[in-house]
DNA sequence: ACAAAATGTCAGCGTACGGCGACAATCATA
DNA sequence: TATGATTGTCGCCGTACGCTGACATTTTGT
């Protein structure tokens, strides 16, 4: 049951629902994750400039699991762009 | 091609290995992530402290994407951890 | 060998983060 | 309805983040 992470708000809907499908209060996360409960309240309202580490942390204590993959191949401008700067450097390099 | 990421280091060295893999420079990435190239050096160095929302933007302009899912199951403690504090919750509700 | 490109590192600046205590508002339950 | 639990929000404080410019060091390419 994996849920892709697009967005800082998938991200904090996901930790949300978990601590309450775990029966978690915010504080009792919080002090399993080592941060503050009104740190927990903020993040999971969608607050982007989180900490990473501590947001790890969180993950950790609701054992959830984060896995990065690439996604080429799904995307139809990124090589594209990338082509086009490659191409610009090399020609100004070849100038 | 999934890689699980358990730990900063472990994010730092996907990010860092993709980038060179696509043929970026840092200061490419960054131009395309919003954030400075010296931001890019220092995330993939290991800085445990970085804002979520440029790790976010710098995965995405590297076609990288997360996914979240729970490792119930795999790990031993968590869950009779969990026990305990639920039960000692009810317990305390009951009385 | 040398030059250009890339990366590492430093310092200054302004903004804001995380923890804390506290209180308001909301939710759950008896 | 009343009460306790939970969550939202505020303000203070000290620390440090991200950007920038700059320079040192390393790597790459010829």
């Amino acid at each position: 049951m994996a849920t892709s992470i697009t967005s800082i708000r998938d991200l904090a809907a996901s930790v949300r629902g978990r601590r309450r499908s775990l029966g978690l209060s915010q504080a009792q996360l919080a002090g399993r994750a080592h941060v503050s409960r009104q740190w927990v309240g903020q993040f999971e309202a969608g607050r982007p400039t989180a900490e990473l580490r501590l947001v790890l942390q969180v993950l950790e204590a609701l054992d959830l699991r984060l896995t990065l993959d690439e996604r080429d191949g799904d995307r139809r401008e990124p090589s594209s762009a990338i082509d086009l700067d490659a191409l610009l450097d090399e020609h100004r390099r070849e100038r």
